[in-house]
DNA sequence: GCGACAG
DNA sequence: ATCTTGTCGC
């Protein structure tokens, strides 16, 4: 009998009952400057024969930022799920305060004045990494412009006007008027701002601050191998749902059968942006809440399983690790795509085989097909506190699917929740 | 010049 | 990651 008798009813039986749903309203939010505030939205036992537990309503999640575990000694730490006890995290690094991008970004596009013009590339630059020009494209396509805005100065290289949202010739004739056009149509170069200016604009751009925090992470980042063979092993996944809430799911694998266990789910508001190599500050905040959730329901897993990359990541520091080290806990990074490194040696070709990724000469991470012998194999680096090779053994050791079983199903039950009215 | 670029 | 229709395969 099982150690997963700790997620019994009483625990959770407390939590649900409306006194602590009270305390939870009073609670000063004040107090936590940084705290994440999650909710539970499913917590599932899936072994046959055992009862399962639903939660039919959404309770409070906080997760307190490392430092501050403090706060639990409220006497709400039976209805608070904060972060475990102090010993559980590893205190050296805190979640560092995520910027406000979309506002960062508005406030660029403000400072372009009339007859001048940018380009996505430098209003990237200008929040720190050319990387996120893809997601100002996109921005500028979706957001809802008003007429009081100057998101029609931004403009494509080459000369191109190029699109705004879905009025085009609306751009052309106001650039035209500003007369930041030339004769055939194009822009003119001449009107494009200088670096500069936006530069002053934030002087201390968000993504670079990140991109430091990143590197605190890739130094506190420890390769070793495993002590024992993982007995738990442990999967993560985000979803997003109509609104762009992220879900996340925890899930608890059996790793001599390959069984699924248990599941949790949890639920918050999301405003960082996909940008390529910062994915760790769009789902960092929620997936701790998933794994916090489930040490809580005294799920512990000996290895966790990440869907996303560990040290194969341009400043050795992707989502597993990041979440490696804040969690004090052994993290391997599991992608679909592979984001940066080499495989010299190609894909491996048999089911069950693996070949290794090269990043900067080192043999960072491994390039796994499942035992099904699936047409697309997986990118498999350690994330934190587990090397290469046991990182690829332990993973490869319950893949009968497309992807690991506890990525398969974490991907699944969060897709399945996000999905869900709510 | 064009594509690539975890989720 | 999400948005989508039909289609292929077990």
């Amino acid at each position: 009998m099982p150690r997963r008798r700790s997620l019994h009813a009483t625990r959770w039986d407390s939590i649900r009952s409306p006194g602590d749903q009270d305390k939870w309203s009073r609670l000063p939010m004040q107090a936590f400057p940084t705290i994440t505030i999650s909710t539970i939205i499913a917590v599932r036992s899936h072994r046959a024969g055992v009862v399962r537990f639903e939660s039919p309503g959404y309770f409070p999640l906080v997760l307190l930022s490392m430092k501050q575990a403090q706060p639990c000694g409220t006497g709400l730490d039976s209805v608070l799920f904060c972060g475990g006890a102090s010993a559980d995290v590893s205190p050296s690094l805190d979640i560092p305060e995520l910027p406000d991008l979309e506002a960062d970004l508005r406030a660029l596009i403000a400072a372009i004045p009339a007859g001048k013009l940018t380009t996505c590339g430098m209003l990237a630059e200008a929040l720190g990494d050319r990387a996120a020009a893809v997601w100002i494209g996109r921005w500028l396509q979706e957001h809802a412009h008003h007429d009081s805005c100057h998101c029609h100065r931004v403009v494509r290289v080459g000369g191109v006007v190029g699109g705004y949202a879905r009025d085009a010739a609306f751009k052309l004739a106001r650039l035209r008027a500003e007369g930041a056009l030339l004769p055939d149509g194009s822009w003119n170069p001449e009107a494009l701002l200088p670096r500069e200016v936006l530069h002053s604009v934030l002087p201390s751009p968000p993504l670079a601050e990140l991109r430091r925090w990143q590197e605190e992470v890739r130094r506190a980042v420890r390769l070793q191998p495993l002590a024992n063979p993982p007995e738990y092993l442990g999967g993560v996944d985000a979803s997003y749902g109509v609104r762009g809430e992220a879900v996340a799911a925890y899930c608890h694998v059996r790793r001599s059968d390959g069984q699924l266990l248990e599941s949790i789910v949890v639920r918050q508001p999301c405003r960082f942006p996909y940008i390529s190599g910062y994915l760790a500050f769009r789902e960092l905040p929620v997936m701790l809440a998933a794994v916090s959730a489930a040490r809580r329901a005294g799920l512990r897993p000996d290895l966790l399983l990440v869907d996303g990359a560990g040290v194969l990541h341009p400043r050795r520091a992707g989502l597993a690790s990041h979440l490696g080290v804040l969690l004090g806990t052994p993290t391997v990074g599991v992608t679909k795509k592979l984001l940066c490194g080499t495989l010299p040696q190609g894909e491996p070709q048999l089911p069950g085989a693996a070949s290794p990724i090269v990043l900067d000469g080192e043999t960072m991470g491994v390039c796994l097909r499942s035992q099904s012998g699936h047409a697309r194999c997986v990118y498999v680096s350690p994330g934190h506190l587990v090397d290469v090779t046991d990182g690829a053994t332990w993973t490869a050791a319950c893949f009968p699917r497309r992807l690991p079983e506890t990525i398969y199903w974490a991907d699944r039950i969060s897709r399945q929740a996000s999905r869900r009215p709510g």
